[in-house]
DNA sequence: ATGACCAGTAACACTGGA
C-alpha cells in the first residue's frame, strides 16, 4: 500500500495539479494539507469519480486537511484532542481497511512565526497535544502513523541554508525538542530510517528562485509506530513535483507499506 | 536577505504562509 502526504496549498488552485498527480502516481491513500476550503466547497465528487473515498476537515480561507483513499475508511475523527476551544482545522484520523487495518493521522502543524509570540505559543501547545495523542496511539500496539506538514526542520542537514532558519519557528531549538520528544516516545521517522543523507527537501519557497537554487527545507514527515515501521518497505520524496506546472510550494512524501 | 511569491477573501489591500 502506497501512502502519500502532500501540502497542496489550496485545493481550488491545485485541482488540476493534484488530479494529474493522482492519475500518474496512483497513491492508495493521499493525506492532503492546506486545502483552504470549507467541507461544502471541497470538490468531493471530482475525487470520488477518480475512485477515491473522501473525508475532509476544512475551514474558511486557511488550513484544512483531507484524506483520499481507494480503500475503505472507518472511524473517521476530526480535530486534535486536548483543547475544545481550538477552531483550526489541522488534524484528521481514519482507519484504512486493507490487508491489515492501519490507523492514519493527517496533520498540519502550526507554522508558529513570528517567534516568540502568541502564534509560537500556539505551536508549542499544539505539539504538546500531539505528544499526548502519539502516546495513546503507541498504547494501542497496532500499525499507526502520523503524517503531514510538521512545520519543523528536524536537523541542520534538513535545510540548504540552516543559518537562515536559526531564529525561525520551524527550526528553533524548542521546536526541534518538541518534535524529538514525540519521536523519542518510540516512533520511526520513516524518511530518515531509509536515507541519512543531507540535501533532501520537501518545501521550496515561491520567492527568490528557491527551487532553481535548490534552497529547500524538509518539513513534511511520516512518523510510524513500531508495528507500522515493521511494515515499511520504502519512503521517498517526490521532489520532481516542484518543477511541474502550477506547483504547490511543498512536494509529496511517500510511504510504501507491506499491507 | 544571492532575487523579483502565492492563495484566499474581499473588494482595488490585507492576512497567512514558511
Amino acid at each position: 500500500m502506497k501512502i502519500a502526504t502532500f501540502n497542496i496549498n489550496g485545493v481550488k488552485a491545485r485541482i488540476e495539479t493534484v488530479s494529474t498527480w493522482l492519475s500518474d502516481s496512483k497513491p492508495d491513500v493521499a493525506l492532503l494539507q492546506e486545502i483552504k476550503s470549507v467541507d461544502e466547497n471541497f470538490p468531493r465528487q471530482h475525487f470520488e469519480d477518480m475512485g477515491y473515498t473522501v473525508e475532509t476537515h476544512g475551514q474558511k480561507g486557511f488550513n484544512g486537511v483531507a484524506i483520499l483513499s481507494k480503500l475503505p475508511l472507518e472511524d473517521v475523527t476530526r480535530g486534535l484532542p486536548g483543547d475544545d476551544s481550538d477552531e483550526q482545522a489541522r488534524w484528521i484520523e481514519a482507519t484504512v481497511i486493507g490487508e491489515r487495518p492501519i490507523r492514519i493521522c493527517g496533520l498540519y502543524l502550526p507554522n508558529g512565526n513570528p517567534a516568540p509570540g502568541p502564534k509560537y505559543d500556539y505551536k508549542l501547545a499544539w505539539m504538546e497535544r500531539l505528544k499526548a495523542r502519539a502516546e495513546a496511539l503507541l498504547e494501542m500496539e497496532e500499525p499507526a502513523l502520523m503524517a503531514g506538514d510538521y512545520n519543523v526542520i528536524p536537523q541542520d542537514e534538513d535545510a540548504a541554508r540552516p543559518d537562515a532558519w536559526r531564529t525561525d519557528a520551524l527550526a528553533l531549538p524548542q521546536s526541534r525538542e518538541a518534535f524529538r520528544r514525540v519521536l523519542n516516545l518510540g516512533f520511526t521517522e520513516a524518511f530518515r530510517a531509509r536515507n541519512m543523507a543531507p540535501g533532501h527537501y520537501s518545501f521550496w519557497d515561491y520567492q527568490a528562485g528557491a527551487w532553481d537554487r535548490n534552497d529547500g527545507i524538509r518539513i513534511d514527515h511520516f512518523l510510524l509506530t513500531p508495528q507500522c515501521a515493521d511494515l515499511m518497505q520504502d519512503c521517498w520524496i517526490e521532489g520532481e513535483m516542484r518543477g511541474r506546472e502550477k506547483p504547490s510550494d511543498h512536494v509529496p512524501v511517500w510511504l510504501d507499506l507491506a499491507a
